[in-house]
DNA sequence: CTTAAAATTTAGACAAGACTAAAAATTTAT
DNA sequence: ATAAATTTTTAGTCTTGTCTAAATTTTAAG
């Protein structure tokens, strides 16, 4: 049995890990969490403890394969809540995140299963990010951030990094959705910001705004 | 902000209050709830400190305006996943109340109101329970015991009283579901069993059914 | 290579919700 | 009307998850 403060810390540790594949520390996990370092210290003891973590003393975390699937069931059930919402009950992409962030912890095999069914199976969540199936495999998408595009080229928005709703407000405001077509024009070395073009209109992004852009090449 | 454990102690003390007007005594609500007196007592003390039930030492207690509403607005939650469960994600009727158990906590009006109508703001739950409206208002229904019938008449099956899955499959078994045309045909004094038809089929029950299933005289 | 800074862990404390055991109040029964 | 039984409350403890402050380890700088 895993309560829901494990939850929460395991999918922090499965979110850290996945930038660089080493150890996660005390403190990014404190940080992410919210809370303080000796805290999460306490956390980590508990989930060494069950078998969620290895665990050195100094030395960080990393999810074990029984941690790791823990993690990404409750990110399934999060993103899958996600698409429900949306897709359902007219929620739009920036309300979402909060109400998944409770429903994720129902526990219910079956409900999971059938939600997904309801659902037609959906591959991605309203931000275009992927979801793991019931085995914990996530398909491996080779999408990239707006920012690391150097000549002007042509790209489709996949996803957002940033899924705040400020963020969202503003792609909403300027016409950026998921399957857009965005055209670079060019990219000012100064400052990094951009100038592209989104359904005709153009448009300059912060060095901020490309940075939380997933985008594919056509 | 009313917690996890609060809600559903209000939820108790609500149920148990519909009975009998009179107050509501420690030991039921910690009988109720599967734990110790003292454990009520405690609880018993933080709902009179936020104003949601009136308690009197010795006295048992009384929900408040405002502790009623909290009950009522937990039960309405309870009742609309019940019904999404059932109807979207075709769980049977014995199979929803654990799971809704979990949903009733999340937190969203929006996603209250919403699931309220992509259900089509339904009336009842799967077990025939009327659901309150977004005021905490429940319509008043006026469904009999079946074991109150005392001569051969006819009645339908609007709701049960005991929803463990024991029960509701003993009802499936025997093709009694809420809608159902029952004709009592005689009862038996000796042990309160009574004899029944059901779509043509000549059934007898014990008390303990009888005494477990809500039905209406047409 | 040694010391200062940063990160991590330990120790001790607290709030929520539960428990046991004992004390106090109420109810029941003689 | 009073003693016995029952109910309720209090006192003290436990677990989970958090905190602060202090101690320890690791890392970085000179």
């Amino acid at each position: 049995m895993v309560t829901l403060s494990e939850e929460n810390y395991l999918k922090a540790i499965y979110h850290l890990a996945k930038q660089d594949k080493a150890s996660v520390s005390t403190n990014a996990i404190a940080t992410k969490m919210l809370t303080k370092a000796s805290s999460a210290t306490d956390m980590i003891k508990k989930l060494a403890e069950k078998g969620l973590v290895d665990y050195q003393k100094y030395q960080g975390v990393h999810l074990t394969e029984k941690g790791r699937f823990a993690a990404v069931s409750v990110i399934r059930k999060h993103r899958l809540w996600e698409v429900f919402l949306v897709k359902k009950l007219n929620f739009s992409w920036d309300e979402v995140h909060e109400v998944a962030e409770q429903l994720e912890h129902i526990k219910s095999e079956k409900l999971t299963q059938q939600l997904d069914a309801f659902l037609d199976h959906p591959k991605e969540d309203p931000h275009g990010d992927p979801i793991p199936d019931c085995e914990g495999n996530l398909p491996s998408t080779q999408k990239i951030l707006l920012a690391q595009i150097e000549r002007a080229e042509s790209c489709i928005c996949v996803g957002v990094k940033d899924s705040t709703s400020q963020f969202l407000q503003y792609l909403d405001k300027h016409n950026i959705a998921l399957g857009t077509k965005i055209e670079v024009l060019s990219k000012e070395s100064f400052d990094e910001s951009m100038s592209i073009n989104v359904n005709k209109h153009q448009l300059t992004i912060s060095k901020e705004v490309a940075h939380n852009l997933f985008v594919k090449i056509n």
